[in-house]
DNA sequence: CTGAAAGCGCTTACAG
DNA sequence: CTGAAAGCGCTTACAG
């Protein structure tokens, strides 16, 4: 047989080893249903010809692709980035692979995003959002493969959810906040006036608002600047902008750590101690948040967890093979406040001594 | 005809539009070679059936899958996420999609990533390490496409090469901070010890380690420390640790800004005030350095830079068809000292003033 | 335990 | 500008 210059097919080992490519296929898939000798002859050859099974082909006529397409905000997000990482170790032993791609906040590239993923016939979707646009739904109701939103809880789940109600982040948060004695208090939110929206940050800030108002507190001072995705640089300039409009605010709110750490920073700058002059609340729970001096109190989510409860979801959904057909999960993983060092009574409250519990 | 269950293929489109499936492909494919009559009526009825084309059958057929394989070592790293993004953005025009890997510094994972991920014939692969298994290399080496190793500058490449060299990078550091007149001087480089390895990192101190010495100094500050991939408590720890063994430590170069950063918050849990008491110097040039206080010196690399270069040469690879079989080209983004204000000169020269330059 | 036949849903390479 | 035929490289679904 002369050498092979183009790269060696099923055909090409299955006849050096002198069987069928059935064979050859069920070697490679299933070892066990093979005899121990013939098994052997066909790996020899595999070997010899430096065969790589194509798996393109193979998809083509089973019908599974063993891709899992997820769609994050962005990768630059360390959060998403822990989700991402805790998915793909979920569904590495079931020899899933990520189709990874970023919307940037946009409902647009979303929907762009999902006609050039969905043609490569994932067997199922992921999507860090709850907001699609009228075609992206229709496109994922029709995919006919499981449908994953995490990271939110959406009213109209398309099919599955897996994450936690950000409108109740942002009520927790205000409740705390008040707890504490303040009155005058306010939030760093995401600009609402680009195409990139934090439409989950945009929910935090909506049920922090609430809250303030059931407390008969003024929700003026909770700001929404800039353009999402938030940067450092957030917190630093719509802190700023914050002093402008309030001076005197008692607490903050940030739609996540990444802000509240810039106007941390900003505060560093300007000689307003934290928390003694203000009270600084995150979101999130970045590692940055547990290494800085004071110390971020913050709104905490267990990114990885999300990852983790959406891979064994689908595992379950994509070996029950009932497919898209199960009935519909949702699994909540919850928030946590975590008081750290930029969150401290109000002022009144420490003078005082402890009235209130 | 009666309605579909199934999915519809080409064959139920090009029947409704009564042309052939080609006619079918081309609309999709290249619509300026089809009549304007015929192309609104395809589609029409592609609208009409909600028709989504099978690109697993289209690759199997065209051998090509528009899909570009990208093995980083972490997600979690922001500086390989916006190489990601870059390359994203650089190859989304002509609709490529990124299947995304990651090795967590592990040699035998990325040998398992490659095993996963060439059988789905990705048109290119591009790998941010250039140290790998001797099967991972062959591996890479028949694969029969392009591969770009990023990040580094490979002393044996595989193909192509898109990156700087980190020993000059660690010369360049150890030089600046020779030159503020520093003597006692050391490094947190990343631990050597586990299965997970920085190997790009062990290469900057190198060249950091053999400046001291060619300038007469001592290199036996440059530590190594902790388990890889390197994180904030890594810069506390280690800093923790070189202050036992050298507590009169002048100035110090991280491994990257993660661990400068690390290393600059257990300075203010300790009093050491930097740059007065000790100069600091990262490297990677990552956000959060540039809005700490005190602002972070660093060995800037441009990782954008890194993936919009990578993406260009594919582009350029792959369209122009001679494919693998190009000149393998060789790229250097280059990197830059971004002095802030963690580095100062040292006492002595503060003291004398300015001998020398 | 093994194999021959058919087919997955497209595109290539002609041909007209 | 359009189409019939062949085939990409596997797996499914039988059959023995």
């Amino acid at each position: 047989m002369p050498p092979l210059t183009r790269k060696p097919t099923m055909r090409d080992v299955s006849r050096l080893a002198g069987v069928s490519t059935m064979t050859v296929s069920r070697v490679l898939a299933d070892p066990e249903t093979v005899s121990r000798e013939t098994r052997s002859r066909v790996l020899a050859a595999v070997e010899q010809l430096g065969y790589v099974p194509d798996r393109v082909a193979g998809s083509l006529s089973s019908r599974r692709t063993n891709v899992v397409a997820a769609i994050l905000p962005t990768l630059t997000n360390v959060n998403f980035a822990d989700t991402a990482h805790a998915l793909t170790e979920v569904l590495r032993p079931a020899d899933y692979q990520l189709l990874i791609g970023y919307t940037m906040y946009r409902l647009d590239e979303e929907e762009r995003l999902l006609r050039a993923m969905l043609p490569r016939r994932p067997d199922a979707v992921v999507v860090a959002s709850s907001v699609h646009t009228k075609t992206a739904s229709q496109m994922l109701l029709r995919a006919g493969v499981p449908v994953v939103e995490i990271w939110d809880n959406p009213g109209q789940p398309i099919d599955h959810a897996v994450g936690f109600s950000n409108y109740e982040v942002g009520r927790a948060a205000a409740h705390h906040l008040i707890s504490l004695g303040h009155r005058r208090i306010g939030a760093l939110g995401p600009g609402r006036d680009g195409e990139a929206r934090d439409f989950r940050g945009e929910d935090r800030m909506k049920g922090f608002a609430a809250a303030l108002r059931e407390a008969g507190l003024s929700d003026e001072w909770v700001l929404h600047f800039g353009d999402v995705p938030v940067a450092f640089d957030h917190g630093r300039q719509s802190f700023a902008a914050m002093l402008e409009r309030a001076p005197d605010v008692e607490a903050l709110f940030a739609v996540s750590d990444i802000s509240a750490w810039g106007a941390l920073m900003e505060c560093q700058r300007r000689g307003i101690r934290v928390p003694d002059d203000l009270s600084l609340l995150g979101f999130g729970d970045f590692d940055f948040g547990r290494q800085c001096v004071p110390m971020l109190s913050t709104m905490g989510i267990d990114a990885r967890a999300i990852g983790t409860a959406a891979g064994e979801l689908l595992m379950r959904l994509l070996h029950d093979d009932s497919g898209a057909a199960a009935a519909p999960e949702r699994i909540d993983v919850g928030f946590r406040l975590i008081e750290r060092e930029t969150t401290a009574p109000s002022r009144k409250r420490r003078k005082n001594g402890r009235k209130s519990s």
